[in-house]
RNA sequence: GGCGACAUAGCCAAGUGGUAAGGCAUGGGUCUGCAAAACCCUGAUUCCCCGGUUCAAAUCCGGGUGUCGCCUCCA
């Protein structure tokens, strides 16, 4: 497959380090708060990628971290924070925090079928591996001690800017409210590996360290972890784009200072979901978490096709309107899948290779979704049977994750259910719940339009949809349900 | 201020020099007493702007403009 690398800003044909594994590395979530849907896209993104490497007959090892040490007591973090304050009212302990998000973030995953990685390690069981590897920084002279903490020197880098030509001298320090320039450091760019001078008066966890007692810098987690599973190559690290600098310049700074050898082939970087008035995480408005869109009667699953859609290199702007679409889209999509019926005929070879290569080439040309996506409603529109069409179904998914078949069987059944409970009375069906308040009233409705009374029919209508209660027609008789 | 990415219909988008896929929405039709659903039909003389190269440019080159991101918390 060809995928977009960060770190050479082209499309490279993707060729790993061991032809029998792709080692995958991922930047997890800081849990000190609910994963808003911006974040998201950047797990299904991923995710979507790990799948279609699996698709193609690689063997993956995904490694995920979970940031729980290094940010949660920050302030910076504009009143983002009051939850955390919360629960330590409520006498919960950093880790309880913690442990509480990441299963949050991981039920969030599941609803929307993001696989969880082969390897999750929270960064507060690696303390012993990230002073093992700033020893060995100390020792070789790529970092220094200054003020009680333990710095990088990047100025013993050929080169830092692996992802961007930036000049040092540009680098505006303190463009953001909040933020000093470090006197400590002997470059603009160095970087603390180790804290025994806390930036934040409350650092609740602190660990022994030949330095003293303190806590890791922001950019020690991912590459001690990613060793510790992956070993001394890495083949595809994914993160947001607003990781690209510093956080994986960082990375890429210290683990090849302490390997000394080239570390990571590709960079893939997922740019951000925004809203109409700007980035997600700053909007002043609603957060928008994924149980707010649950709540507001979205299926999870729609977000991801609404995700889908568009192409993990473009930022996307999030509006109810566009999820709306992808709703609209989403249900008529099972529908369509939910008429296909199995066991209708063989399956038809050539139309199945032909239509699985299209797919193929879309998705293996950066992960063309959009087109991934488009290969689907390819298949329900191919010259073949309901057999050919459900078995393209199924395979696409497995990449793409929308869960057609799944929901279309679950429609069938619903289906088919409302179908049996349905009473009959004089050859009218009603089907709903079985209430028989209703139900008198929808067959007291047929008997009006039997009698062409269609004022008294349209009354009763308008009067069970004042209850929430809708009506609606069929060949047989009525089915109502309330909305 | 510096660096980077992006710009195609109301929206999401495909497109990698040969005359603008697909999806959603809209509008029209079939069906229905009406409605809903379903099905059929429907849209860009043009791809942010201005130049250039070429028989031919959304695609290549140069110069602008706009939007977004990063510049030590961020997916």
């Amino acid at each position: 497959m060809y995928l977009y690398n960060s770190a050479t800003h082209k499309k490279e044909e993707f060729v790993p380090n061991h032809p029998d594994i792709v080692k995958m590395y991922t930047c997890g979530p800081t849990v000190y708060d609910y994963a808003h849907i911006g974040n998201l896209r950047s797990y299904l993104m991923e995710d979507v990628l790990e799948k279609f490497l699996r698709y193609e007959g690689y063997n993956v090892k995904r490694v995920m971290n979970i940031t729980d040490v290094g940010h949660l007591s920050s302030d910076a973090d504009t009143g983002e924070d009051k939850m955390l304050k919360g629960a330590k009212r409520e006498n919960k302990t950093i880790l309880d925090i913690a442990r509480f998000y990441t299963e949050a973030f991981f039920a969030d995953c599941d609803k929307l079928h993001i696989k969880r990685p082969d390897v999750v390690e929270p960064a507060t069981n690696c303390i012993g591996e990230y002073i093992q590897l700033i020893t060995k920084l100390l020792d070789t002279g790529y970092a220094y001690p200054a003020g009680g903490n333990i710095y990088f020197d990047t100025s013993k880098l050929e080169r830092y800017y692996v992802f961007n030509d930036h000049d040092a001298e540009d680098l505006a320090v303190g463009v953001r409210e909040g933020v000093e320039e470090d006197g400590n450091k002997r470059n603009k760019s160095d970087f603390v590996l180790w804290f025994t001078q806390s930036k934040f008066e409350d650092q609740a966890l602190k660990w022994d360290s030949p330095w003293g007692v303190g806590y890791p810098g922001w950019h020690i987690e991912c590459s001690a972890i990613s060793m510790k599973h992956l070993g001394e190559d890495l083949d595809i690290h994914c993160g947001g784009i607003d990781n690209a600098f510093p956080h994986h310049t960082n990375e890429i700074a210290q683990s090849e200072a302490f390997l000394g050898h080239k570390w990571c082939n590709w960079w893939v970087h997922v740019l951000h979901l925004n809203t109409p008035t700007g980035k997600m995480s700053k909007s002043k408005g609603e957060k928008l978490t994924l149980s707010l869109l649950l709540e507001k009667g979205y299926d999870p699953l729609a977000y991801r096709l609404f995700c889908l859609q568009s192409h993990y290199r473009k930022s996307l702007v999030f509006s109810w309107e566009n999820l709306d679409n992808a709703q609209g889209a989403y249900n008529k999509l099972v529908a369509r899948v939910a008429s296909l019926k199995p066991g209708n005929g063989e399956i038809d070879q050539a139309v199945l290779d032909a239509q699985k290569e299209k797919f193929r080439k879309a998705m293996g040309n950066d992960l063309n979704t959009s087109l991934g996506v488009t290969a689907l409603y390819d298949a329900l529109k191919a010259p073949a049977n309901d057999e050919t069409k459900l078995a393209l179904l199924a395979d696409f998914d497995r990449v793409l994750g929308l869960g057609l078949l799944e929901k279309a069987e679950e429609k069938r059944k619903a289906d088919a259910t409302a179908k049996t409970s349905a009473s009959a009375s004089g050859g009218f069906v009603i089907s709903g719940e079985g209430d028989p308040d209703i139900d008198a009233l929808v067959l007291r409705r047929a008997e009006a339009k039997k009698a062409k009374d269609f004022a008294e029919a349209d009354r009763i209508r308008d009067a069970l949809k004042a209850q929430g209660i809708e009506i609606v027609d069929t060949k047989d008789g009525a089915v109502w349900k309330r909305v």
